[in-house]
This record gives C-alpha cells, structure tokens and sequence, in this order.
DNA sequence: AAGGTGACAGGGT
DNA sequence: TACCCTGCCACCT
C-alpha cells in the first residue's frame, strides 16, 4: 500500500454490497489517523472507479458525505438500489446493515 | 509559519 | 435521540 487514501479505498472496496460501516471503524481498523482522515480519503475517490463510497455513513447511519456526489441524491440512490432503506438522509435499521472491516466477508 | 477547515467520533448533558 | 464541546490530523490559505 503506498498512501493513507489507498489503504482506506482497499477498506471500502470491501464493505459488502448491501452493507455499510462508518468513518471511524474504517479508521480504527487501519490504525491510522482519525475518521477525519477517512472522510477527507473518500472525498479523493470522487471519480475513483469501483471505490463504492455511499457505503461509508457517520456513527448515526446518516449520509452525511451525500453533496459531495455528482448528485446530492445519487448516494441514497445508490444504497436502496442495494436493499438499504434510506429515511430523511438516514439509514433504516443502521446496526442491521453495520458491517465492520474486521469481521469476515460474505 | 500559523491558523482555519472538514464526507468524524465519543462523552457529557 | 439530539445538541454541545473537545480531540483529531492532513491540507490549504
């Protein structure tokens, strides 16, 4: 891995399809940084091919980094199209979807 | 060089 | 759960 942002791509590129985890699980498992880092990291990935960042939401399940996509609704877009129900920027039944980079993957 | 900013988190209230 | 405050650390003026 060369740099901090490819270790957090190589992460997100992990969260299964249908699941989502937040800046700070991504940032304890790398032992790096703060969850700062890892929402300035994905907001490098604009334009990224398959870093499937609308996955990565804050503590509260909420879509926080949505405005930093082509469009501010393609994010919650993106998630129910994979199962995940979205309510007023939201994520339904967050700790159902949480997914954590130190479990295994399915 | 110093201070402000931010896709955040955790703890207290 | 929500709001507020503080710690966090790379980047950009």
């Amino acid at each position: 891995m060369e740099n901090y942002v490819e270790k957090v791509y190589a992460v997100t590129r992990r969260i299964p399809r249908g699941r989502v985890t937040t800046y700070g699980a991504i940032a304890d498992y790398l032992a790096l940084g703060s969850a700062r880092m890892v929402g300035w990291a994905l907001y490098q990935s604009i334009g990224v091919a398959n870093v499937p960042a609308h996955r990565v939401v804050n503590r509260r399940g909420e879509l926080t980094g949505r405005l930093h996509f082509p469009t501010p609704t393609m994010m919650q877009q993106l998630l129910e199209s994979e199962g995940v129900r979205v309510t007023n920027n939201r994520v339904v039944d967050f700790e159902r979807h949480f997914w954590h980079p130190a479990q295994a993957e399915e």
